[in-house]
DNA sequence: ATGCCTCAGCTCCTGAGA
């Protein structure tokens, strides 16, 4: 069983791949990551860093696409039974990659953006999250230890929002977004952020302009979800923002949550 | 102010992100 995952949002691989290794050479010291999800690589699965990976002992799956979008997943031990995007939705764009690893069934996924309630993409939203519960479902069934981790580009309330006020019923913080994120809870899975952490304020997001992440104007919408049959192992999650204060950062920061060792429980 | 950054790409501007 692996101890510690993580979700970043790189906002293209090729440039952040020095802050992912900057950062992983931090979390090493904590005791290193055994699996992470990466979103935005923005890059061709020809033109993905499998070499440096491997080099560093991290296996990787990537689901890749150019200019846009594009999901990895890496972890320190093999990965099985890969699924890329989802079953049943018919999507040009590469947003989800499921893979098995270390006793987990481990979801990564980059959530459409949507834009503006009344677009065309909010439509392709809603669809495209349709086919991600339908795929929780089959998932869940066969797989009962299982992660959805990755960038959700919802906020699940005004907690997660820096003012809610100025921002109620924007994208991100529509109720018709929080209403399938909490049909996505309903399946089964648990906000493992929130399972440790209710202070409002504490944001994963933070846009490149006006200062925002100098002055905490955020949002929470990177998100890890764990199943019932994990949730009595989670031990800790939470927001890692030291990559944020890198040089060329990400607007993202990671999200990493703790499992309980089995063999130490 | 449809603004403010940042990224990719048919790259010196545009579309998209959130």
């Amino acid at each position: 069983m692996p101890t510690r995952l993580a979700t970043w949002n790189v906002n293209s691989l090729r440039v952040r791949l020095p802050q992912l290794w900057d950062w992983l050479a931090l979390t090493d010291a904590e005791g290193g990551m055994d699996i992470l999800g990466l979103q935005e690589t923005k890059t061709e699965d020809e033109h993905f860093p499998w070499d440096d990976f491997e080099a560093c002992e991290w296996h990787a799956v990537h689901h890749g696409q150019k200019t846009y979008n594009g999901v990895a997943l890496l972890s320190r031990e093999p990965l099985s039974d890969v699924v890329h995007n989802l079953p049943g939705l018919d999507d040009d764009q590469a947003r989800v990659i499921t893979a098995t690893t270390q006793g987990l069934r481990v979801i990564c996924a980059y959530f459409p953006n949507g834009q503006a309630p009344d677009s065309d993409k909010f439509a392709y939203k809603l669809r495209w999250l349709e086919a991600l519960k339908a795929h929780l479902v089959a998932e869940l069934q066969a797989h009962p230890r299982l992660v959805l981790m990755g960038d959700f580009n919802i906020t699940r309330d005004d907690a997660d929002v820096w003012d809610p006020v100025k921002l109620a019923g924007t994208i991100h913080c529509t109720d018709i977004e929080r209403d399938a994120y909490g049909q996505l809870l309903g399946l089964g899975l648990h906000d493992a952020f929130r399972l440790f952490h209710d202070t409002p304020g504490q944001f994963s997001w933070w846009d490149y302009r006006g200062g925002a992440f100098r002055r905490n104007q955020g949002l929470r919408i990177d998100h890890v979800l764990v199943s019932d049959a994990l949730k009595p192992l989670a031990t800790d999650c939470s927001i890692d923002k030291r990559p944020r204060t890198f040089e060329r950062p990400s607007d993202h920061t990671p999200v990493v949550l703790r499992l309980q060792d089995p063999a130490q429980a």
